[in-house]
DNA sequence: TAATATTGACTAAATAAGCAGTCAACTTGA
DNA sequence: TCAAGTTGACTGCTTATTTAGTCAATATTA
């Protein structure tokens, strides 16, 4: 789903060398874990040249997470799929984090995530980002209810809920086996047909 | 919901204040942020005497984690109450995070269950008590089932869901605001009495 | 009983490794 | 030639952990 290769695929600066060396190194080691030098062991220039393109090791990590969280938001981008058709393809992009590289991804979101308590900055970009998604949501709850395919009276708590697992299951890649996270996505699914669906 | 001051009330002796001085300053300062240095500043004696009575910094930190998620599973625990009632206790209790007490509880949890991707002891630990709460949950629910007050086909996988929107809002409670809080609380009760409830 | 070991709780100071960040010098391309 | 990119050596600080020892209480022995 996402593919690192594309995501820093378009590598054409040391800058964006840097981004994609700290992101390899926060996936490796961990945000407790990450050091300026782990960060230059995926990065074939000199460390200390990170310091040319970036004030401290926060504002680097602070801009690596703006890039990933913009890469998340377009997975929920409204498209002009019927919202029917578009529901399930959401659902399935939540549920099957199959590739190893994605379910990387999705982990190192969420120590980042786990640090909005004592980053203040941190707490910001995911606040922005959480509510750019869950409007967007909203928005495809909100077009399938026009259309008539889906009966719901508040788009808005849908929307919520929607999010809710979205987020349970991105935590629980960390710990769940697949086929938990299998029945949990039978169970969400029961609930789209059941309260979603006209 | 969960209180501190019970958790660690039974202080009955030096090990018991080490890991209560753990506590706080992990809530104060995170994972990432957590030295030997600043649990010795939530600690009356010396910092020198954590060492002589825990091994290292790690084997704490897996001793308070113990403690931790022993509380968590205290919190689902199969009671004799009627099954209807009881799931509207957990829910309550999941969503109802108000004392900002338990909030700090519930971040701390999150924070160490972030760091399940890079350290296979907590890995296990968090393993085996979500093993251990999804149980409890399928239990609850297939009990309703028999005494004709829910209606699932299969409660293992309505348990899957239900831990997946509990680990969601325990991960939320970080950044969401309490009204979309509230919002996702509505459709899940919508869910269960539309899904679950007979 | 009185002197002497032995223990466990505790401490301040020291150690060695690792950390983020700096800097002066060198290289490169326009 | 000049500005931007790049480098390795360096600094001061923080870290987890160890050391070497104090102290009060208890156990042992004469």
């Amino acid at each position: 789903m996402i593919d690192e290769t594309s995501f820093f695929g378009d590598i054409s600066g040391t800058r964006e060398e840097i981004l994609e060396a700290t992101y390899y190194a926060l996936c490796e080691h961990g945000y407790a874990g990450l050091t300026i030098k782990k960060i230059g062991a995926h990065f074939d220039k000199s460390q200390s040249l990170i310091y040319h393109h970036y004030d401290n090791k926060d504002s680097l990590l602070l801009d690596l997470l703006g890039y990933m969280l913009e890469q998340i938001e377009q997975q929920v981008l409204f498209s002009k799929e019927p919202p029917g058709d578009y529901i399930d393809i959401v659902v399935n992009e939540i549920f099957d984090e199959t590739e190893s590289q994605g379910c990387a991804f999705t982990q190192a979101v969420i120590e980042l995530r786990a640090q909005t308590a004592h980053n203040e900055e941190y707490y910001e970009l995911f606040r922005r980002s959480d509510n750019f998604i869950r409007k967007q949501l909203t928005q495809i709850i909100r077009a399938g209810v026009n259309k008539g395919v889906f009966d719901v009276d508040e788009p808005k708590e849908s929307a919520a809920l929607f999010q809710t697992v979205l987020i349970g299951i991105q935590t629980e890649y960390l710990t769940a086996d697949t086929q938990t996270i299998a029945e949990s996505k039978a169970e969400f699914r029961r609930y789209v047909e059941t309260c979603l669906r006209a």
